[in-house]
RNA sequence: CGAGCCGUGCGGGCGUCCGCUGCCUGAUAAAGGGAGAGGAAAGUCCGGGCUGCACAGGGCAGGAUGCCUGAUAACGUCAGGUGGGAGUGAUCCUAAGGAAAGUGCAACAGAAAGUAUACCGCCUCCGCAUGCAUGUGCCGGGGCCAAGGCCUCCGGCCGAGGCUUUCAGCACAUGGGAGGUAAGGGUGAAAUGGCAGUGUAAGAGACUACCGGCUCUGCGGUAACGGAGAGCGCAUUGUAAACCCCAUCCGCAGCAAGUCCGAGAAGGAGCCAUAUGGCUGCCCGUCAUGCUCCGGGUAGGACGCUUGAGGCCUGCGGUGACGCUGGCCCUAGAUAGAUGGACGCUCACGACAGAACCCGGCUUACAGUACGGCUCGCAUU
RNA sequence: GGCCUUGUAGUCAAGCGGUCAAGACGUCGCCCUCUCACGGCGAAGGCCCGGGUUCGAUUCCCGGCAAGGUCA
């Protein structure tokens, strides 16, 4: 996963909690602030209680999946990080698409695709 | 057909597109090829490899194991066997050494809980008391008193049968005392072998048969142990997953182990050949920048990292665990951590669940499903 | 990933092979008060789960589960 864009500091994760831009859905919570770079950038944080391994990396796969596949229309240079919720477990990967997106647009770094 | 026991497996399949992590070809590009989670990857409960540290040898402390024999690199694992327990059976369970080395504990109940004891009961003895009858009666109550008894007081009873002419009494009964006994009773988780008989005043391994136990001898077995004979009337309760004793084993830590490279910054040494600045206007000197070298080592990178007590198949040895010979195969290696998304067909409609140095076990979780062996019952032949 | 520790009532907790598992706060009821608080009296409520050893387990042993700590 060397050529994947995700955060992986500490400190990164802190000042998104802290002073980014928070929007909530059914599946998951999603954090975005701007981070000055070129490339846009992905943390995924999944607690304990959310389930065991499996159920936790699964969710992992899913958002880099949902990354992956739009981020031809996402604006570049933010920071975002996606937590996962109780209800995503039993979710539909078309349903989280969905949701995903609304969440894009109600950050205003919704791009439409050239 | 029904009920059950044991063992060995599988853990959706096929295909297309996009994406992810190594590897290979290619030139380090483009592109292509091929590989990519488990039976438990889990818990971290044991054992080993590996690595660093410590170490002459031995002991103490601490920990672990604990029927026997074997397998193994090793084990608390496995195989075969022995004893005990459960089940009609197939089969399953079993921390199963030592209690006459010592210490501790055994609540409550019970007479007694470990140098045995004697509560009830049973039995024997005693010139100890009372009773043994129509009375000087017995029992209960009341009154008086000089405390020994007494009373025309009140109520109830005669319960008693044998011997002696009567008295005194005897037998006998009740109580008391002195003993015998451990059969029986009750308590308890557990009561000093069990059960039947003989015997006795009543009893008792006091004696006898059977069962159990202990000791000795010899036989079978590598052994645990088995079974046989003889002897001992039986002593020494249980508990060691209580302390402990005995035997065997264990040095400590863990891949975040450890090894190598190592930017920058700081430190040390050297050089003034060159340049700039300070002390100082000039020279020398010196300091800083500078240049060279050095050790430690941060960020970071690399190794450890996957070919191994490896897997599959055949043959041989062994009851078996397992071992040996030969052939074939290479089968994840990430580093915030790679398996996801979409679609089609199909079936039993998919459980528990994600590698992080590796391996052998154990334990725990698990939708379903396949195969093999065996037992019991019923029916038919 | 490795190595450790701890589970007792709603909370904090003591305890130990034995009859009945202390205590405090909290809860409930009654009393006190004009009412509340304080105070007094009383009550309910518990040994994380499953096996084993033992006559007997909260305690000892084994296995799970949960929570917490620590190591770069």
């Amino acid at each position: 996963m060397k050529n994947f864009p995700s955060i992986k500091k500490n400190e990164d994760f802190r000042r998104a909690y802290r002073e980014g831009r928070k929007k909530v859905s059914r599946f998951f919570v999603m954090y975005v602030i701007e981070n000055g770079l070129s490339i846009s950038r992905l943390g995924i944080s999944t607690s304990k209680k959310y389930g065991n391994s499996i159920e936790r990396h699964h969710f992992q796969r899913r958002m880099r999946e949902l990354f992956r596949a739009s981020s031809d229309v996402t604006r570049t240079g933010y920071d975002i990080i996606m937590v996962a919720r109780n209800e995503s477990r039993q979710s539909d990967f078309s349903q989280m698409k969905e949701e995903y997106l609304k969440l894009l647009k109600g950050h205003d770094i919704f791009m439409e695709s050239k």
